[in-house]
DNA sequence: CCTTGCTTGTGAATGTGAACGCAAGCACGA
DNA sequence: TCGTGCTTGCGTTCACATTCACAAGCAAGG
């Protein structure tokens, strides 16, 4: 498949439109139009059918999408069709509350092992998992784990990220309020919610 | 002053620039050239010079941007030279971390109220604020809040935000996996941490 | 089997943002 | 006071993304 021509805005919107035929499904919905599916999401029609038809031709004229087969394919093109292990670093109020979050498990990931720095909080478990100490973190290597959840202050971050880069990670999803440098094999997103609240007053 | 053809994308990175500004500050840092703060933010220095001149002339040639001056003219941009009020709707696992997280007062914001509808929570304290019942969520109208954090489940959202529009809300940082529908006064970002790492695994 | 109605898929056009390259101009030193 | 070197500001070019409009084509019903 020639997914290079695919733009990257394309992609990011791909989890959305997964989310959304997954609750179809849970609907009993059999098909949905892309007018309907725009409606919903709070989008355009012609977005819509141009996203998905950069991967085939998943709809059926006069119809819609089907729900079921359109949320595997969905599931197969951002390769959620396999539970995807990934590591949380940072046991601290958010870690916390990501450890204990449902949403991941519902996109198919999931959260395979805690590590943090702090003696008082290795040892003690969270969900089902017990954190570890960060000083192992290479243990990671033989676990079958390539993505890592980062919920650290932002300046224990980047020796964390060194080490993690050595250990086959591949992606990064990074709650720190700052820039990573990692090698171009390792794909980083990062979001600070006060930087995202801090463009809301512009607008009032 | 014309705001007006200003690109959406580059609102979005001023928050960006102005915590490396205000970090810059604290390093006690004069001044600092596009191509030094395009290494630090990870991206290229035309299009920080871009995004600066667009609303005028903050550096001086040779030299580069002077931090102070800078960092106020940023703020003054995104109206964070004033203390902007938030209030957060849900005392949750995460609405508790972001009670207490100190990034958003580094912006300038203040978390002025927490309302949650669960009677076991109404009445506590976090951080320095006591959780309020939701059914009261009009006092908010005197209270000189224009900004919403939302941290409740999605299948609640919708309602919630059908309320906080009738309370001079004007922007709303939505942390529930969902569109929600708003007037188009108000201005609505959404984040769903879990949908963000379902793009990661697609590029591995 | 054919007709009708509806919705997809897609090339072309439009719009928007990023990158580039250079002239303008400040600071500093001679 | 004048020349030099560096960095900004910005017009232009290029690349990417969204929107549009319509032909293609499936389903359903007569
Ligand atoms: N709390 C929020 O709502 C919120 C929101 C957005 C972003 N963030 C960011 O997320 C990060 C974590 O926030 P938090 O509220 O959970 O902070 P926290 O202080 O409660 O937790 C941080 C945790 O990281 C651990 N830690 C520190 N250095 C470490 C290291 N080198 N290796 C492993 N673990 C280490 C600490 O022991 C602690 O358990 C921060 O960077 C913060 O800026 C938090
Ligand atoms: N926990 C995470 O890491 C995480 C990450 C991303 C997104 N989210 C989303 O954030 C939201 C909250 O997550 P959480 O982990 O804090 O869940 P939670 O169940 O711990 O907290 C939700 C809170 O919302 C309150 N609530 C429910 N309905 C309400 C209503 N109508 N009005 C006011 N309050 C109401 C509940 O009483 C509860 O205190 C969810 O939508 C979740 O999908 C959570």
């Amino acid at each position: 498949m020639n997914y290079q021509k695919i733009p990257d805005e394309t992609i990011k919107r791909m989890p959305m439109y997964l989310r959304a035929f997954s609750m179809l499904k849970t609907e009993n919905r059999d098909s949905i139009s892309s007018s309907q599916l725009a409606e919903r999401l709070g989008m355009s029609p012609p977005q819509i059918r141009k996203d998905l038809s950069y991967f085939g031709a998943f709809g059926t004229r006069g119809v819609g999408y089907p729900v079921a087969s359109t949320a595997d394919q969905i599931r197969g093109i951002l390769k959620l069709d396999v539970t995807q292990k990934a590591v949380l670093v940072g046991a601290g109020r958010l870690g916390a509350a990501i450890a204990e979050y449902p949403g991941f498990a519902s996109f198919g990931f999931d959260i395979a092992a805690i590590f943090d720095n702090d003696p008082s909080k290795i040892g003690t478990k969270i969900g089902k998992n017990v954190v570890e100490d960060i000083a192992k973190i290479d243990t990671i290597k033989s676990r079958d784990i390539h993505l890592a959840i980062l919920a650290i202050p932002a300046d224990a971050a980047q020796p964390v990220v060194d080490g993690l880069a050595d250990c086959c990670i591949k992606g990064i999803l990074n709650l720190s309020a700052c820039h990573l440098a990692v090698p171009k094999s390792i794909k980083v997103v990062t979001i600070d919610l006060a930087m995202e609240l801090g463009t809301l007053p512009y607008y009032m």
